[in-house]
DNA sequence: CACTATACATACAACGGTGTATGTATGTGA
DNA sequence: TCACATACATACACCGTTGTATGTATAGTG
């Protein structure tokens, strides 16, 4: 075949991750070979091993195009210059929630990631990645959520760490449980009532409510 | 090799599910090859043939030996019958985290649901039945929100359909969460905590916080 | 006590996937 | 323009895994 130019190297280079993040989708990790890869992007097993040096490498590649600019957002909640963090944290995870149903390449990634692939060995960088970021958005949020308390926003009664931690893993399963059957339930509309209610909580505090009960 | 009896038989059955269940968990479902299992059980894949169709059927067969007593406890929760169906809730999903913390062969189970197999093509079916409890689970949960309701011992501001799946995908979302890092958090007391402030949450409704904010 | 189904072990054939070595034509810089 | 690096394609050897066919000794059964 034809040397390429660099350009046009660049472009095969994307077209082979596209490819596999669909065979990926369709197929699971472990499953897709790099012959369909090379199949279904028009290369053959080759021009894989040139620009990736082997499977996992490209798995790699393709997850770090899409989570990162999701995690930034997240990860401004604790900016002290904030007037509204506790607004911003907010309007950080039904962000999420949006570009779960609304981005299909996002919503490919994701379910790769939760359904399509077995953390182990070579792949467990990607597993740290997800720690990692998870710490970190646990940790700006519950900082945000300090702020938030100090200015009054919210109140004090529910500890920041667990306030974090509960909005998170709330937010973590509610895509979760959408991606396991989309069907089940109006993920934006659905979820963002249960972020509110969440932190509605939070703003009335825990131990006074005895003396407010509705009804 | 001799003949065994059936006692014998059910006894390597037995075996090759455990270990099934122990290579799955160290090297992921794709990875384990019927000749480990075979190896690590003291047979060779001839029993496993004989007990199992193929790895999908035995992988089932694993999986079905642990999830089903947990589903049971939380689908009570809309007997009518109960005298208390909100604490009955709490207690069911207090007891899920305290069993993903406390029976090992629990936690190996859910992780590699969670984080060790693809679900594609044959093994499709464990993921219609994660699905079917999913939204078995979600609905029991609805139907004793509702009665608690109906009792006073919620507000109703929050519909019940958004608080059962707010607080299933919560503590779906604590467990899976810790099971990526054990080390990150106190899943029992953290979890409760959390699972404690959104109830909270519902009891006191939404709409009607203006009057009695703290401080 | 003979016979058949059981509970495996052993053997075999086939295939798909991986990694690497090699070929090759072209862009690119000196 | 010449030489080398680039960007692949092609070819090859190896190995693990699967499914099945076959062997075999015993447990159960009439």
């Amino acid at each position: 075949m034809v040397r390429r130019t660099k350009e046009e190297a660049a472009e095969t280079r994307d077209r082979i991750l596209d490819m596999a993040e669909l065979e990926f989708h369709a197929r699971g990790v472990s499953r897709t070979s790099l012959t369909d890869i090379a199949r279904a992007a028009g290369v053959t097993r080759g021009a894989i091993y040139w620009h990736f040096r082997d499977k996992a490498d490209l798995f790699n590649a393709m997850m770090n195009r899409v989570t990162l600019p999701l995690e930034d957002e997240i990860n401004r909640s604790d900016d002290p210059a904030l007037d509204d963090p506790l607004g911003h944290v907010r309007a950080s995870f039904v962000a999420a929630l949006r570009m779960t149903v609304g981005n299909p390449q996002a919503q490919r990634v994701f379910e790769i990631a939760l359904h399509k692939v077995e953390y182990v060995e070579e792949l467990k960088a990607v597993r740290d990645r997800r720690l990692n970021g998870l710490r970190n958005r646990v940790g700006h949020v519950e900082r945000a959520l300090a702020h938030a308390a100090e200015r009054g926003d919210v109140a004090a009664t529910v500890p920041a760490r667990i306030a974090a931690l509960g909005l998170h893993s709330l937010v973590d399963g509610l895509i979760q449980n959408w991606l396991l059957d989309p069907s089940a339930f109006d993920l934006i509309a659905e979820g963002e009532q249960a972020i509110d209610a969440w932190l509605d909580g939070l703003k009335r505090g825990t131990k006074a409510w005895h003396g407010c009960r509705p009804r």
